[in-house]
DNA sequence: TTGGTATTACGAAACTCTTCGTATATTTGA
DNA sequence: TCAAATATACGAAGAGTTTCGTAATACCAA
């Protein structure tokens, strides 16, 4: 109780450069510039400051061990996602998922097979009940 | 084609006088300070400044007949929804709105009846395919 | 060894967001 | 009428984000 990190709330940038990082396993500021740049035209110390500062707030920790360090994610991506769809729940729905969730589905494509999945985990969530 | 406007991004401030609008419909700054106020301690002319500069970004509009202006959100609530959870499908979701969907069902309270919604949503998204 | 390359550290500029003080104009009521 | 209240406009400060230049340091290869 009450060790619980700040609710994340990583900016666009931040939230690039964690997706790298969950994506790619540990990386170099290098490894994950490489990536960064594929996308977006930016330069290396840019990347390198953004990481230093996630680093500093604690979205990242380093390992300082050689010259080049390498920086590892500190929070997974399931929590970061479920904080913020918790957020965004709370700030435009009203706090009701469902309505998020049906929003959602009212607008976005979504396959056969994921249709499939979201009825199997309804029905688990009613059994459950 | 060409005249959409840029896809929004609120500000957390600005959503939250777009909520008031939403709600209570035309509103004087005066108005939308008192709900404002209500929740957090704000000034008066800092409501007035942010709904000024909703006013020059496009997201409110204004009748400025009579020397009390009426602002007016010129984005529905429901489009509005749409492109702010577009937003989150693809920055944070790889773009599966099912995916979400299920990180939402998954760890947020719904309701039976919201449940059953959802569902009946479901079948009705089947049917149409 | 030493000069080039890669890396981190530092700091500052530009931009946005939020906040509010002050100035100015309008309305109102005593 | 005219002072008080109310409204808008304007500008600026402070915080956070993004950007990058420059400096200092470490590494490597010829």
């Amino acid at each position: 109780m009450f060790d619980q990190l700040k609710v994340l709330k990583p900016t666009e940038s931040e939230l690039d450069i964690l997706k790298i990082l969950w994506e790619n396993g540990d990386c170099t500021v290098r490894q994950v510039h490489e990536i960064f740049a594929s996308n977006k035209e930016i330069g290396y110390t840019t990347t390198l400051k953004l990481m230093q500062i996630m680093h500093a707030k604690g979205l990242l920790e380093r390992d300082e061990s050689s010259k080049t360090h390498i920086y590892k994610a500190l929070v997974s991506r399931d929590k970061a996602e479920k904080q913020m769809l918790s957020k965004i729940i709370k700030d435009v729905f009203d706090g009701s998922a469902a309505r998020l969730v049906m929003q959602a589905l009212g607008n976005h494509q979504a396959s056969d097979a994921e249709l499939e999945k979201i009825k199997q985990l309804l029905n688990e969530l009613e059994n459950k009940k």
